[in-house]
RNA sequence: GCUCGCGUAGCUCAGUGGAUAGAGCGCUUCCCUCCGGAGGAAGAAGUCGCAGGUUCGACUCCUGCCGCGAGUACCA
């Protein structure tokens, strides 16, 4: 029995017995956790809501407690709940039976797959990352992989079956601003290209940051060169044609800036299953499958008049003020050609396996773990047999930043248009805002600041103009730091080991101080912030777990057996006298509190919102700490209360390394 | 103009309609006879943007303002 069943089963008890004393059926019942220990471990203000209902109903005005005295004495016979008090104006606070529910979960998994929910028993894509290949990651896309690696291993672990997309918009026209950079400031062709490529590998440099740079001197000409900004077009024509010089070699800038990408991502855990490519979406005309079922369903029409006659459009509903009215998205063009929107509309119709339609697939790269991810292709001879089933997604998350809430709404519009059974439910944008510069962070960075940009709270980081925080020197930066550190504290620790724990200390840090904000904040970064290994941090988060295995590890060492020591507790009077102590109550938070990762983890699922796991990683750590100042656990000579404090300990460590591994970050084995 | 997001301690941010609004940083003062101080305790610090409304109860919901940010192409 699990804190949530338990919490579950209450809800259910409060709802039999309103219908069966007042003959109310109650919408939904509100539970919430009390401020304190000593008001009880679960609270229901529900009295107030039958109160209020019974006026209603009968016009009889009833007291809150007297109703409350009723639901206590229904709620009481249940044996997990030792007693009941009322609190206050009304509220029922039960008190949970402490020994019997410690005896119950003494072992239990603190994360098990939530497969009692039907929600969870499915399969869901999630789409992240999605960084064009053409030029290093900076942090902000660092933020997107983060929230959705984090969001994937939370639905995992809340029994979902997730497929992870990495989306390569290679023909773009971001990718042609390089490739217009290699042809015409540099005057490379594909041979010299590849021959650069080599170059810089035996220099140790990386060519996603070459074309960083590229693409930012390709940004400044542009500004004084008009002859150079209309090959732009000209170039990115030829990309999207295919098959010709331009093609191939855009398509070799893409592919390494994609193979540089994924091995910044490993380094912060991150992998996918598959790379879907824009240039299959093109080549294998996915549009044009889904015009037809649109046209079809008559959700587009052909405009003959007014200011898009030529095109065809698709009207939604579209609220301004305060009445609703029909608007128009162009969809195809007057000159016959796909919009973006179009194209999106499509592809989305694709993951949710309804497009009729599929790509080839090849693997692409076999991760040091085993893993293998595969990319797509629009030719049937290099497909590769031996592929999992991609798309088919029950629900498809997209993992985009906020400015594009517009066009993701009209996505999901257009797919409900064809696919009413799908609706908009299918398809979850999940939204999250900018990271930003500080104007110190972008003076910092080298960059000179107009009087204007001074004066702003933040600068928005933009990859045209090359500024930014690459991802992988600041996690260069946070692993120095942190060896620096290591070297200090572990001085005797082989250097292999101090490069992997400096390493996992970074990870943390990086991927903690990212979750940390809730989606709809925008981040300003500051360095010293985002450095930092104090206060709430990944790291203040690692070091409770590294403390609370420490005494395990000592344990072992005496030759002493958790197992025996936790079998030895089976006395429950002894142990409820430990819990009814003068330090019981803080004792049974503690391990209440450990208690809780399977709902904080569905809470999080529910809300798409990865910031609530790491607050509950947060807080459990913070509690840690505490309890492990206040109770000396390894010398203390009760041995019933030893035992009971050993127990906890271990469901904190084992409930906040599950939680820190939901987050991708590890616990080092020292620190 | 319209749409969306944000406005909470000096700063950066949490906060399911519920009990005395919390955390980190910064500041002041303390705490290692050890299961590790990357830690802990205590203190100072709040008109929850403003004004109405709904409710037994509003930081939370509704309406209207004010301020900040973003989006709103037959671009890609």
């Amino acid at each position: 029995m699990t804190l949530s069943e338990l919490q579950h089963i209450l809800r259910e008890k409060v709802r039999e017995t309103s219908l069966s004393n007042f003959d109310l059926e109650l919408e939904q019942i509100v539970s919430e956790i009390p401020p304190k220990t000593e008001l009880g471990d679960l609270a229901f203000p529900v009295a107030f809501e039958l109160a209020k209902q019974i006026k209603q109903a009968t016009g009889e005005k009833q007291n809150p407690r007297g109703i409350a005295e009723i639901l206590k004495s229904e709620l009481e016979k249940f044996d997990f709940v030792g007693r009941i008090e009322i609190a206050g104006p009304g509220y029922l606070n039960v008190f949970y039976d402490r020994t019997r529910f410690l005896l119950e979960n003494i072992e239990s998994d603190p994360l098990p797959r939530l497969a009692s929910l039907d929600w969870a028993k499915r399969k869901v894509c999630v789409e992240h990352t999605s960084v064009n290949p053409n030029k290093a990651a900076h942090i902000g896309h660092v933020r997107n992989s983060v929230i959705g690696d984090t969001f994937q291993r939370i639905l995992r672990a809340t029994g979902s079956e997730v497929e992870v997309q990495n989306y390569i918009d290679n023909t773009g026209v971001q990718v042609a601003d390089v490739v217009v950079g290699f042809i015409y400031l540099e005057n490379r062709d594909l041979d010299s290209i590849k021959a650069l490529d080599a170059e810089l590998r035996t220099k140790n440099q990386t060519f996603d940051y070459y074309c960083w740079d590229l693409y930012a001197k390709v940004g400044q000409e542009y500004q004084k060169d008009e002859e150079l900004k209309s090959k732009r077009a000209e170039v990115l024509h030829l990309i999207e044609e295919g098959n010709n010089d331009t093609a191939f070699l855009a398509d070799y800038v893409a592919t390494r800036n994609v193979e540089c990408i994924l091995d910044t991502m490993e380094r912060f855990d991150i992998r996918y299953d598959l790379l879907p490519r824009e240039s299959e979406i093109l080549h294998l005309q996915f549009w044009n499958k889904a015009f037809e079922q649109m046209k079809e369903m008559g959700a587009i029409h052909f405009e003959t008049e007014g200011k898009n006659a030529g095109c065809w459009v698709m009207p939604f509903e579209e609220h301004s003020g305060t009445d609703e009215h029909e608007s128009d998205k162009i969809l195809v063009r007057s000159n016959g050609t796909v919009t973006y929107t179009g194209k999106d509309i499509a592809y989305q119709m694709w993951k949710l396996g309804v497009l009729g339609m599929d790509f080839y697939y090849k693997p692409f790269h076999t991760y040091e773990n085993g893993r293998q991810v595969w990319i797509t292709t629009a030719n049937v001879d290099e497909s590769v047999g031996g592929s999992p089933e991609f798309g088919h997604g029950e629900t498809v998350y997209n993992v985009i930043d906020t400015r594009q809430s517009y066009p993701q709404e009209i996505v999901k519009k257009g797919v409900a248009a064809i696919h009413p059974e799908i609706g908009e439910k299918g398809s979850v944008h999940l939204s999250y805002e900018m990271v930003a510069l500080s104007p110190s962070a972008a003076e910092e960075l080298g960059f000179v600041l107009s009087e204007e940009d001074k004066t702003r709270t933040f600068i928005e980081m933009s990859g045209r103009k090359g500024l930014g925080v690459k991802a992988d020197d600041l996690l260069d930066r946070l692993e120095a730091k942190a060896l620096a550190e290591v070297e200090s504290r572990n001085p005797e620790a082989s250097a292999e080991d101090k490069r992997k724990i400096a390493h996992q200390i970074a990870v943390g840090a990086l991927r903690y101080f990212l979750l940390k904000f809730t989606r709809t904040t925008v981040i300003v970064f500051d360095f010293k912030e985002a450095l930092s290994f104090e206060g709430e941090t990944g790291c203040f988060c690692q070091y409770s777990a590294v403390r609370a295995n420490k005494i395990f590890q000592k344990l072992a060492d005496r030759g002493d057996s958790v197992e025996a020591i936790k079998a030895s507790l089976v006395n429950a009077e002894e142990i409820s006298e430990i819990f009814g102590s003068e330090q019981g109550d803080d004792i049974w938070s503690m391990f209440v509190l450990a208690s809780r990762l399977d709902e904080t983890a569905e809470q999080a699922a529910n809300a798409n919102e990865p910031a609530i796991l790491a607050k509950y990683a947060f807080n459990l750590s913070k509690a840690f700490n505490l309890f492990y100042h206040n109770h000396k656990i390894l010398p203390e000579p009760h041995p019933v209360k030893r035992a009971v404090l050993i127990t906890v300990a271990d469901a904190v460590r084992r409930s906040l390394t599950a939680a820190l591994n939901t987050m991708g970050i590890q616990v080092p084995v020292r620190m």
